[in-house]
RNA sequence: GGCUCGUUGGUCAAGGGGUUAAGACGCUGCCCUCUCACGGCAGAAUCAUGGGUUCGAUUCCCGUACGAGCUGCCA
């Protein structure tokens, strides 16, 4: 039988790590088999929607290439894909319907009031467990209050006796006692469907097989596994994903950072290597591989091969592949990307192509380059003793000297690329009989004011050009003497 | 509080009754080198804890600690 996943996020603003991960293993496990992947529109919350959060999602699975088979915008026949428009389709009161008549559910109209007065606090948190009082409501009752238009909420019927089992692919069988499961709210009072049940309707309508999800559900799966049977539907395959959590092992939060995806692009990282990044974080392939685009992951994607503990987002790493995406990228890919960047810092005109180049090593994040290349704007105002340097055997006093030396020659270098700079140079060099690094260190801090730069002396010299080059060494050679 | 899940270096992790307990990030050192980076090499660093079971437990079982999740008319 054909695969088919979902991916079931609200719409409440931007895509977490953590559900991206959630909708990348989805991705993978449905394409590793051939199968179909399914966007459904989880909006059954008409207070926590957010503007524009859908098109938020669509842009997210778009940019990383998450594409689904079946979505909102693309039918593929168990429609609709928008949990709020099944509602208008009056799909989920007709199965809740369904279930009252088996006595698996029941109307409460509990009012709020009493509720509240059913909520104890332990060890400051607040608990609520229903205590059944509407069940036990006479038919005759019910209708009255129906009648009377009194609002009330579907709940599940729960036993309180024996056990109930799910079995999770990673985690394995989860048996729970029956009197531990509450009788969660199917149906709310604005006639929306809860999470809870609303997940059941639709991944059996929709005929999802394989049910990936976090960590957070295993808790109430068993709820969920009492409704399938109640309807005597097929159980999914279940696989809970374990949770992603920040350097603290809490979970992620917005102050982390880089708790969304749009948060993580703003920050400068390429989509391709978040998606790998994250793919890594609770699965291993099984080779030591760590580079994996989209596809090869479709082709190596192992459910089994999932981890069940919390793994800590850990940003430095991604950094690290963050820059292994960028030396692997195509040059012309590369320099597009990276001339706002440069122009950051950049207004003359100046080789920028080249420029990119000799950021491109030197990089993890695109807002490494504005602070990097800033010096060929601008010579810094830099301090006389970057030019001691206890290898080169430098310091201001033997820098001036050389530079003095130096000017000359450059001056009458008519040739300004790379190779014939260089080449002028060592010439000078062996003449005097210096160290390379003698002469170079100096040059390099003359024309950039800087001790770390991503080129060496001539290369700068080359972006620079023959006028401000040799500008910037007599600036240096004021300075010093 | 109750229930459920988890625990291999700082982090991601492989492995799994007998191993020198992989690999990666980070860190340190060396090499390369017109600085830095890239690249190459090397190094330090790990099986939460107490009991079992066993000839032998990091691996299996139980407890403990710690962490997390659920306990919402959120998902």
């Amino acid at each position: 039988m054909k695969i088919r996943t979902r991916y079931a996020p609200s719409p409440t603003g931007r895509m977490h790590v953590g559900n991206l991960r959630t909708a990348l293993y989805a991705y993978l496990i449905a394409k590793h088999e051939g199968g179909d992947f399914i966007l459904r529109i989880e909006d059954t919350d008409q207070v926590r929607q957010v503007e524009g959060a859908v098109e938020i999602i669509n842009r997210t699975l778009e940019e990383t290439r998450l594409i689904p088979d079946e979505s909102p915008d693309k039918d593929g026949g168990v429609g609709p894909y928008v949990q709020s428009e099944r509602v208008a389709a009056g799909i989920y009161t007709k199965y809740a319907k369904e279930l009252i008549e088996k006595g698996e559910a029941y109307y409460c109209f509990c009012t709020p009031e009493r509720l509240a007065s059913l909520t104890q606090t332990i060890e400051g948190k607040e608990i609520n467990v229903y205590d059944k009082h509407c069940l036990h409501l006479s038919k005759e009752e019910v209708e009255k209050n129906l009648a009377a238009g009194k609002p009330y909420v579907i709940r599940q019927n729960n036993p309180q006796e024996g056990t109930t089992t799910f079995t999770d692919e990673l985690y394995g069988d989860v048996t729970v006692e029956n009197k531990e499961l509450d009788d969660m709210i199917l149906i709310k009072s604005d006639g929306y469907p809860t999470y809870n049940f609303a997940n059941v309707v639709d991944d059996h309508l929709m005929g999802i097989t394989h049910v990936i999800r976090g960590n957070e559900y295993i808790s109430s799966t068993p709820k969920y596994n009492r409704l399938y049977e109640a309807f005597g539907w097929e159980i999914p395959k279940y696989i809970h994903c374990p949770l992603i959590t920040d350097e603290e092992h809490h979970k992620l939060s917005k102050r982390s950072g880089h708790s969304s995806y749009e948060d993580l692009i703003e920050q400068g990282f390429v989509s391709e290597a978040v998606v790998n990044f994250i793919a890594l974080l609770g699965w291993s392939p099984d080779s030591d591989r760590e580079i994996f685009s989209l596809e090869e992951l479709v082709e190596q994607f192992d459910y089994h091969r999932m981890g069940r503990s919390p793994s800590v987002f850990d940003y430095t790493k991604l950094r690290w592949m963050n820059g292994e995406y960028l030396k692997a990228m195509d040059p012309d890919v590369f320099f597009a990307q990276a001339e706002p960047w440069l122009r950051k810092a950049i207004s003359k005109d100046l080789d920028l192509r080249k420029i990119s180049e000799m950021v491109r090593t030197r990089i993890e994040i695109w807002p490494d380059i504005p602070d990097m290349v800033s010096f060929f704007e601008e010579l810094p105002d830099y301090d006389a003793e970057l030019f001691r340097h206890k290898k080169m055997k430098t310091n201001p006093e033997t820098a001036l000297t050389v530079l003095q030396e130096v000017l000359p020659v450059l001056e009458a270098q008519d040739s300004w690329t790379n190779e014939d700079l260089f080449a002028a140079l060592k010439a000078f060099i062996a003449e005097k009989g210096y160290k390379n690094g003698y002469v170079l260190w100096p040059v390099r801090i003359a024309v950039s004011g800087k001790s770390v730069t991503p080129a060496g002396a001539t290369e700068i010299l080359e972006i620079l050009g023959k006028e401000e080059s040799l500008s910037r060494i007599r600036r240096s050679i004021d300075k010093l003497s």
